[in-house]
DNA sequence: GGTCGTCAAGGGGTG
DNA sequence: CACCCCTTGACGACC
């Protein structure tokens, strides 16, 4: 089986970004609209660079930063075709070269919020991020969503999820796949959301150590991947900052190597090619640490700088 | 040019 | 009800 590592939107090794930003605040006093394109031309090119940056390394899964466009979900106006050029060139790089490309909205979206107003606005934001896949001509559309808040509890929160997503216009819905989180909703959660809706799940594997009602993970991992149906998985693979209470569910800026082949040796009994996304701090140098520590530690097969057969 | 407080967001916990 | 913390990368005011 053949696994693809990836890793989230800034690369370390460039000394660029594509997350600059306008603050709400300073742009409503003067209301520059110029500054405005020229930080989303910045975005746009440098996104460009960062593509070309991974085709050169062979990293073909990556994360988009939720930040390429600044204020996309506070102020209306057309972020799409004054810069179709710059996005016709970012399409044609992530086709040519096979990128696969998703998107993760922070957890500020909350489609479960009791407060509807916060449910408009993620469903706002859940536009723009489907806009922005739409535009790059992504034909495998992922948004990763978490379930979101636990007002009232946890069957309550779960049936609130359920009926919002159910209001979304369809182009929405068959985008969205759900995350296990590190404090409310586990896997067995999500599970039971995902065979209502029929949606994927990401399984993230820190989220899982932190919050699990002692299910093991090797017995549910099919289910998990049976909800992809035809596409290719997802996995989430992070490693806590410390051990401290404090610390425990934060991110370390690398992976630990040991957790990571744990974790594929109680897996590798399924035979399907997925994904892992890195979420490591210290981004693509983290992948380049961990490939350069499975090649030492075991033996899986690499096909190239970031991907592997075992 | 470097440092440090601030900005955005929603939930959850504490007092 | 008021406040504070979580998280994140970048802004922006200041020296």
């Amino acid at each position: 089986m053949k696994i693809r590592l990836g890793y989230v939107a800034i690369s370390t090794s460039l000394d660029i970004t594509s997350s600059k930003t306008i603050t709400y605040t300073n742009f409503i006093k003067d209301k520059d609209y110029n500054k405005l394109c020229s930080t989303i031309n910045n975005n746009l090119d440098n996104l460009i660079e960062i593509l070309k940056y991974n085709i050169a390394n062979n990293i073909h899964f990556y994360r988009l930063t939720s930040k390429l466009i600044p204020l996309s979900t506070i102020i209306d106006y057309d972020y799409i075709t004054p810069f179709m050029s710059k996005y016709k060139i970012i399409s044609k790089l992530i086709k040519d070269n096979n990128l696969r490309i998703d998107v993760h909205p922070d957890q500020f979206n909350v489609l479960n919020s009791t407060n509807k107003e916060i449910v408009n606005n993620t469903i706002k934001s859940l536009e723009y991020h489907y806009k922005i896949l739409d535009i790059l001509n992504i034909k495998e559309k992922i948004i990763i969503l978490h379930i979101g808040g636990n007002t009232f509890g946890k069957e309550k929160s779960i049936s609130r999820f359920i009926n919002n997503f159910k209001k979304l216009p369809d182009y929405l819905q068959k985008c969205i796949a759900i995350e296990n989180d590190d404090k409310i909703f586990n896997i067995i959660d999500c599970l039971k959301i995902s065979k209502k809706l029929n949606i994927p799940i990401v399984l993230d594997y820190h989220h899982y150590i932190c919050n699990n009602d002692g299910e093991q993970i090797e017995k549910y991992i099919i289910e998990i991947f049976n909800t992809w149906h035809n596409k290719t998985p997802k996995i989430h693979f992070s490693s806590p900052k410390s051990n401290s209470k404090r610390e425990y569910r934060s991110h370390n800026d690398y992976i630990n190597p040991n957790t990571f082949i744990e974790f594929i040796n109680k897996i590798k009994h399924i035979n399907i090619d997925f994904d892992i996304m890195l979420e490591a701090k210290a981004k693509d140098s983290a992948l380049y640490k961990l490939v350069s520590q499975l090649k030492y530690l075991t033996n899986y097969k690499f096909i190239d700088e970031t991907s592997f057969l075992i």
